[in-house]
DNA sequence: AATCGGACCAACCGCGGACCG
DNA sequence: CCGGTCCGCGGTTGGTCCGAT
């Protein structure tokens, strides 16, 4: 990596070029302790003020980036494990390049990190196999696909391959008297992605486990990611069951808006997971407005909202 | 031992959105 | 409504490492 240069070498920089000039570049051990320090005796504010009362000649920009992607003391250091990667490559299928999204479900990592991994390791491996899988179509993110769902991750985590199926499935996987829009309708989730988004792997990333109208969140596995049941989740495996964070790290309480500046001192490794009991589909998506009842209009569906219902729904394995 | 090229990753850049006066 | 400021995000850059030749 670079080599930051000190405190001391920026003084003689100043000293010869202009005084006020914020500084670039990375950052010295020195900054980086001031930095740390500031933030956790008065904890974020504006990092414009941050910058300035820190002491730093940084932009509040460059120190908002440094104490998320390095300083934050709930980071998780090292590589990435197989399932962080299984987890990541499925979270982009779905979210695309929202790295801040994906990150908020992987506890301890980083946006850019995230995007980092992804442009070198997982971009050469999808691409790798894509060339190996001679059958496969062109789109980058087909790779994988075969015709028929398969079920290779654990009990539970159904890929389903191809999006015609995916009504039938869920009803297959359900005995309880689920919504018969679901037979009226070709279930598309998304259907406003058909078109610009890999449809095959977004599909892919639809675990069975929640297209059980009742009792499938509850009883459904995780696979590698853990298990819903008792209040271990997350303890044991690499993933606490993807709890949304914000980018700070910090786990989002959806239920009183996440993002709560003033408390941020208070919330640092406070890793609040609970274990999602007597979570339903109804409680995820709302009953009337996406999954049941009879205004649902399959082919109008949010992405947005709907995204953000999964990712308010604490222990879904997509 | 020198060099080259790919991989990795920290940090910057530019844009868009939110907020405020 | 408008302009300015700040923040956050995704894309990109560029320095360093490291293995291959």
């Amino acid at each position: 990596m670079r080599k930051p240069e000190t405190i001391m070498d920026k003084d003689k920089l100043n000293n010869n070029n202009t005084k006020n000039k914020l500084r670039k570049g990375l950052w010295s051990p020195e900054e980086d302790e001031r930095l740390m320090k500031y933030m956790m005796r008065n904890g974020q504010g504006s990092w414009s003020d941050v910058a300035r009362n820190a002491g730093l000649e940084r932009c509040g920009k460059s120190c908002r980036l440094r104490w998320i992607n390095y300083l934050r003391p709930d980071l998780k250091r090292g590589a990435f494990s197989p399932q962080d990667e299984d987890l990541i490559v499925r979270l982009h299928s779905i979210l695309g390049n929202k790295w801040s999204q994906i990150a908020a479900r992987l506890p301890g990592r980083t946006d850019n990190e995230i995007k980092n991994f992804w442009n070198s390791t997982i971009k050469k491996k999808l691409k790798n196999h894509n060339t190996s899988n001679s059958n496969s179509t062109s789109s980058p993110n087909n790779s994988d696909v075969s015709s028929e769902p398969r079920n290779d991750m654990g009990a539970g985590i159904m890929y389903v391959q191809d999006h015609e199926n995916i009504a039938t499935l869920c009803m297959d996987s359900s005995s309880s008297s689920s919504s018969s829009s679901f037979h009226a309708n070709r279930f598309n989730p998304f259907p406003l992605l058909e078109n610009n988004f890999d449809f095959m792997s977004t599909t892919d990333l639809f675990d069975f486990s929640i297209c059980l109208p009742q009792g499938g969140i509850r009883e459904g596995h995780l696979g590698d990611y853990g298990n819903f049941e008792g209040g271990g989740m997350g303890l044991e495996s690499d993933h606490p069951l993807v709890p949304l964070q914000d980018n700070r790290g910090f786990m989002v309480n959806n239920n009183i808006g996440g993002n709560d500046h003033e408390n941020f001192g208070n919330k640092i490794n406070t890793n609040n997971f609970h274990n999602g009991e007597g979570i339903q589909v109804e409680d995820m998506f709302g009953v009337g407005n996406h999954w049941q009842g009879e205004n649902l209009k399959m082919g109008e569906w949010d992405l947005e909202s709907l995204l953000e219902n999964v990712a308010s729904f604490p222990c879904i394995d997509f």
